[in-house]
DNA sequence: AATTATCACGAAAACGGTTTCGTGTTGATA
DNA sequence: TATCAACACGAAACCGTTTTCGTGATAATT
């Protein structure tokens, strides 16, 4: 098997220079046709390939992005990351992917693992803890260094950056607009404690939406699940607790499981209790009845997020563009869980 | 913000040599105490970090490790991309993913690009494609050149190299076996066409079940699905034409789509028809009854990987470490889908 | 025949580090 | 007082490219 090559070992096996092979290679007009074709050839059978590192260097560009997500096992992280990785890939551009795993600490330490050098920018979604500490003194200096990050969904006004979010305050409050007109009028919501400002944003959407319909709200209706516990019980009694004919949740799985427990409850979904969950992933497709979710449209969020990264390393520091956020319209997708 | 330095910077303002900060910040006896104070302040002060892309020149070792998978929003590989995540990072090294989207051309084109330079090694499952086309010279030519890789899953018999696999063949039979001491006689195997050598591995350890036990061999129970189709309706003949009591999906959604049809049918889970899918996912512990499954243990997969890669990658090139192949255990989980 | 353009190439710097080796200055030793 | 270590530091090579600038040889011009 034929050995990695460099300029060098062309250059005195053809006993010419280095500046005159690389020069061939590019096919500069200063080296003569016989020497292009002679030193094009034996690139060619040696398959050169020039070192990624190296051009690095010299070009103080790597053509790498780094993606900080706080969790990979996510429906809605993953097709945000399929996104970035495709138009990242088509623009010759690779992704280096750390997981903070909702850590504060592991955010901060990969970022600077890989702002030395290592990426020409990032691409990332808040930790929760970084979202509950409220610090953003490594992004700061990041973008103080000249590196461009774009942030996704978890975002915090605290930073001046392009950003892509999800119209989430509009959606839940066209959601709940939905169970309104097919009648329902005890309109619960199922969400996370704040640590997601996402969350809190939804919430709006939810509560403007019973308030321009002159509805009062009921604080015993939003059920707010703690994190990364078992919550079977606290869904449950919710249910028996309260009347409830329609149920909007901030995730799929917290509506999966209460389509569950609704129905062990003997309800019938949608006629006793309609429900829509956040993301339309996996979980959604396969329930019974199929759910209505609202779709984030990941994949375009992501692609979005890498364009708006990679036009900003590639303009021209010359110009000063502004930031941008992008506003990506979720879509309520209507299926089985609720009456259309 | 203070701006990102370089040892020239220190050397400059400090008025010493380049070699003299870089002793001084590695704490080199070569330097004396005053000079080393002065210059580690500094360093200090203005965050110095040495440049990643500069010692990877020099070191000829990038601390990156390149890992193609066919699909990311799919929960095995979601697994085993997080368990390489985590091993790689503890380590110091940081993980650039491509996608191939079961595509030879992208898993190709994907792998030169890291390949000149960019990483110390790769982790890869084989996309479909490459391993109808059977070709992996792309693979070899990596390998020739002294590119450890480490493939998972989807390996193949061609390329030697380190592997880590899952008992497919001993976890399908136990599986099965599962079912006959349940008293279960007709026993159908729901899998995919063959590009997948998972399947055809774990179709083997079915047959060997049902051979051991003296049951024959009924090709009307096994279901092929196509690749990518709706198969609802191939689903529904399945059990209507045929008298089945038990079921072996290869993966979670055949599965939970079985079940789905199954209970549509009218047959109850798991008295009437028992059933296994492979995958303990989110899809599984989401349905209803909640799903019996393999579970790969796509962390602990990925980390393995990860390890023997790294191992790979540190061991001095000296001695000639023999090519592993590693397996990992998968464990059947009875739920509600199993008589037990 | 002297000057000048053009051609075809090489030398060297630069990117940001590490590391080997050389060297001037001290203080101790013979 | 000459010799020699030890000390503290700098010069330079190296990793693999790109790119600017310089230059010797040839050909064209006056």
């Amino acid at each position: 098997m034929k050995p990695k090559i460099t300029l060098k070992d062309i250059a005195r096996e053809l006993d010419v220079s280095i500046s005159t092979v690389s020069k061939a290679l590019k096919n500069s007009a200063e080296i003569s046709k016989d020497t292009k074709d002679k030193i094009k050839a034996f690139a060619k059978f040696y398959n050169y390939r020039p070192n990624n590192i190296a051009l690095s260097l010299k070009n103080k560009r790597t053509k790498n992005i780094g993606v900080i997500i706080p969790d990979i096992v996510h429906h809605f992280f993953t097709t945000v990351f399929r996104g970035i990785e495709k138009y990242a890939n088509e623009k010759g551009y690779n992704v280096i992917v750390c997981i903070s795993d909702e850590s504060f600490d592991r955010e901060v330490i990969n970022m600077e693992m890989l702002a030395n050098g290592s990426i020409d920018g990032f691409i990332l979604s808040l930790s929760a803890e970084t979202q509950l500490k409220n610090d953003y003194a490594h992004l700061k200096e990041l973008l103080g260094q000249g590196i461009p990050i774009v942030l996704f969904d978890r975002v915090t006004n605290e930073i001046e950056c392009d950003k892509v979010i999800l119209n989430d305050k509009e959606i839940a409050y066209e959601a709940v607009n939905h169970f309104l007109k097919a009648g329902s009028k005890h309109i619960a919501l199922v969400t996370t404690e704040n640590y997601f400002n996402v969350s809190e944003i939804r919430r709006d959407g939810y509560l403007n939406a019973l308030r321009e319909n002159n509805l009062e709200v009921d604080e015993n209706l939003i059920l707010t699940l703690p994190y990364n516990m078992e919550y079977d019980e606290l869904i449950t009694a919710f249910f028996q607790k309260n009347h409830i004919d329609a149920v909007l949740c901030v995730n799929e799985i917290f509506a999966v499981q209460c389509m569950k427990i609704i129905k062990h409850l003997g309800f019938n979904i949608p006629k006793d209790i309609s429900i829509i969950g956040f993301t339309d992933g996996i979980l959604s497709k396969f329930s019974e009845p199929i759910l209505s979710t609202v779709a984030q449209h990941g994949d375009k969020m992501g692609e979005l997020a890498a364009e708006l990264l990679i036009n900003r390393i590639e303009s021209s520091d010359e110009i000063e563009y502004p930031f941008k956020t992008e506003v990506i319209n979720a879509t309520l997708i209507k299926r089985g869980s609720t009456i259309n």
